[in-house]
DNA sequence: GATTTTTTTCTCGACAGTCGAGAAATTTAG
DNA sequence: CTAAATTTCTCGACTGTCGAGAAAAAAATC
């Protein structure tokens, strides 16, 4: 059902506009404004005045006068507006940060996770600790903390902060929003890890491109296999989803997975794989819980010098990961692929296995092959998506929220 | 990038609101509006003189006083306000429907169409003869046709109206937009049937859950076989798509399909293909051009009956469909499935082979089992999709195009 | 040094849209 | 014939955007 427009959403919306500008350009005059949001200049007065009342944005204070005529007068986010706590989980340790309304990181610490099976409780408390630890470093009133974003490896709900499967706890499913409540007001949202990587690369795509670009998928290679998806909608945002990708049915009755079911890509493309097959052994064998990465460097050095059994592993991968792919594209469109994480290190093996995955389906051969690029720094990918839909939110709630000026 | 808002665009969007609410529930009085819309009544009045003027709807003559108080004026879509012509091309023939603003069907007739390959040029010069003859059957002027809705089996470029790739026509492109831009000044749109089933039965599911409903899958079955997905968007719209799924990898050198790819889903579940293995005729023997559903029937009388390769054939399809579905479930989320088509008679023999083609895969077994349902009618539900999206589309080109009062 | 030019910011009035309240219209009940 | 009920319509208040022009302030020019 279509929902009803008002003049109050014609306000909100704007002024999201505006602060999402400033966000992308950083400081900015009035007139730049104006010229980036194709807003009249006395709309921007309006709804800067407004902003300005509610401690939002402030204005520069002078700055050196670059040219002639009236100096401009540059608005920018008050980095004590609020903050923002990043919790990045993966496999060996959880990373806090703790960031200002402006995007800038103030704090940063990364804490081991123990490997023996703490189970989802204490490793719940174990977040619980960090945060209050990042905050107390901190000069930070709590109240001041506005959200906190988590992302992790495995299945999110897409509404809740709830991990629902993951490759560490499994399906002991995690409610963060629950755990958390009692001390924290702050809204808690939770993303999987590879989507951030995705909104990450595609919001950089459209920045180079701009309305040229459409969709991107970023597919993660390491223990795991994580895919994430961003597209363009109609109104202009956009879309990410971050499917259950490692786990989609590569061949049935394949190999074990280490979710116990039997046939997953993951089974065949996550390093414990490359692992099982490069030693002959036999595929309906248990995983490896933790394979080191190098383990896997010398098996992709033996593959290197023409190894018959390693280089094997590596094209099956690819071959689990080409096929995968084509049936992801089957169901969306033609889009670049951008792959990432620890296992980029061997893409020299697993490419020739992709492209004849990928060549197996109707939809490549029609359409031919889709841009295949290699891109670096997971790690930083990540906490930039972090920061991108974090601070959307947050500008987001503070709009909605109204801005009946600050105290 | 967001996009600016203004008082314009929620008048728009209002007005459609208020065009939709009637379409929806027929001839309305103002305070019934009102209630739907959540509009102000004074809203209300402003819209709707807005649309009388533009001769849009009109005020219902009398009816009779159904209660106390001031009796209500009714208010109608003005049925001469506008024309839409259906064309559904399907493999053996195409329908032609004149329906007018209101949904009513006026006209309607069916080509058969020649088997002999006559090629996209001289089929595109069929459909032009046969938008005439419906045209000049009525006694409707040309300007007075809004919006050429066709839709076909195969893939369909999402923005423009090309059909990129179909059963029948293979790679010939057909830009039917450009074919009839000659004669037609009406917008032209194409969807794949399959989507417009789709987008009918998530018209209705919503009607009966309300906002409970979030999306729907439906699979159709017949010598190819389509699949169309419907989401509710955060917005409160539909989102539709009508993946590749037929000619998605199903098993990697596989079967030959008729697309000339090996392994893809329909290579297994397709009429033919359920044909080719119950003959037990070589995998990679080039597909029957169309197989008699009299043959069909035959090989599943025979599977009733106990018939071992027969069973297995349709068994075989199942599985094909199972594994594909569950693919797809990997990469969206759980949602229920329709079946339709030709092929639902033969449901009783696919059941168990879909089903455990999805039990393979670890997202059902993890979130259980979807449901499935068999849908029958998919022709009607064709020309219902049709109809719920061409006359949405027709509503905003109106508004859009500004009301400044008919002549 | 005074004046002009240039550029930026701010303000004002016009216009569009929504809403609540109440007036007007019209029928039924008593 | 009057009162009650119900629907429609209108009016004034409020909020929003926009264009134009006034005000501000520094650089350039005479």
């Amino acid at each position: 059902m279509l929902t009803k427009s008002s003049t109050e959403l014609v306000r909100q919306r704007n002024s999201v506009l505006v602060l999402a500008t400033l966000r992308r350009h950083g400081p900015l005059a009035h007139t730049e404004i104006s010229d980036f949001t194709r807003l009249s200049s006395a709309t921007v007065s309006a709804i800067t005045a407004d902003l300005e009342k509610a401690q939002v944005i402030e204005k520069s204070e002078q700055q050196a006068a670059s040219g002639r005529g009236r100096p401009r007068v540059l608005l920018r986010q008050r980095r004590d507006c609020g903050y923002l706590i990043v919790v990045i989980i993966s496999s060996d340790a959880v990373q806090y940060s703790l960031v200002d309304y402006s995007g800038k990181l103030i704090d940063r610490f990364s804490e081991e996770r123990s490997h023996d099976p703490d189970g989802a409780g204490r490793f719940v408390n174990g977040v619980r600790a960090g945060l209050e630890r990042i905050l107390s470093r901190s000069r930070i009133e709590r109240e001041k903390v506005l959200l906190i974003s988590i992302s992790s490896k495995g299945l999110v709900n897409s509404s809740e902060p709830v991990l629902v499967w993951s490759p560490i706890f499994g399906s002991d499913q995690i409610d963060f929003e629950l755990a958390l409540k009692p001390e924290w007001k702050a809204k808690v949202i939770l993303d999987n890890e590879t989507l951030l990587v995705a909104a990450a690369l595609g919001a950089r795509e459209e920045n180079v491109k701009g309305a040229d670009f459409r969709s991107l998928a970023a597919l993660s290679l390491g223990h795991s296999i994580g895919l994430g998806i961003v597209r363009r909608t109609t109104h202009g945002g956009h879309e990410v989803s971050a499917p259950n990708f490692g786990h989609m049915l590569h061949m049935a009755n394949g190999g074990l997975c280490r979710c116990g079911t039997r046939g997953c890509i993951e089974a065949y493309a996550g390093f414990y794989a490359i692992l099982r097959t490069a030693f002959e052994v036999p595929l309906d064998t248990i995983p490896a819980k933790f394979v080191p990465v190098a383990e896997l460097d010398k098996i992709a050095a033996r593959a290197r010098q023409g190894h018959r059994i390693s280089g094997f592993a590596f094209r099956q991968a690819g071959l689990a990961l080409g096929n995968g792919l084509s049936r992801m594209l089957s169901l969306t469109e033609r889009m670049p692929i951008a792959i990432t994480g620890p296992g980029t290190r061997y893409y020299d093996l697993l490419r020739q296995g992709i492209e004849e995955g990928l060549g197996q389906s109707h939809m490549v051969r029609r359409e031919g092959m889709p841009e295949l690029r290699v891109v670096a720094d997971e790690q930083i990918l990540v906490f930039e998506g972090h920061l991108n839909r974090a601070l959307a939110v947050i500008d987001e709630d503070i709009v909605v929220a109204g801005l009946q000026g600050g105290d």
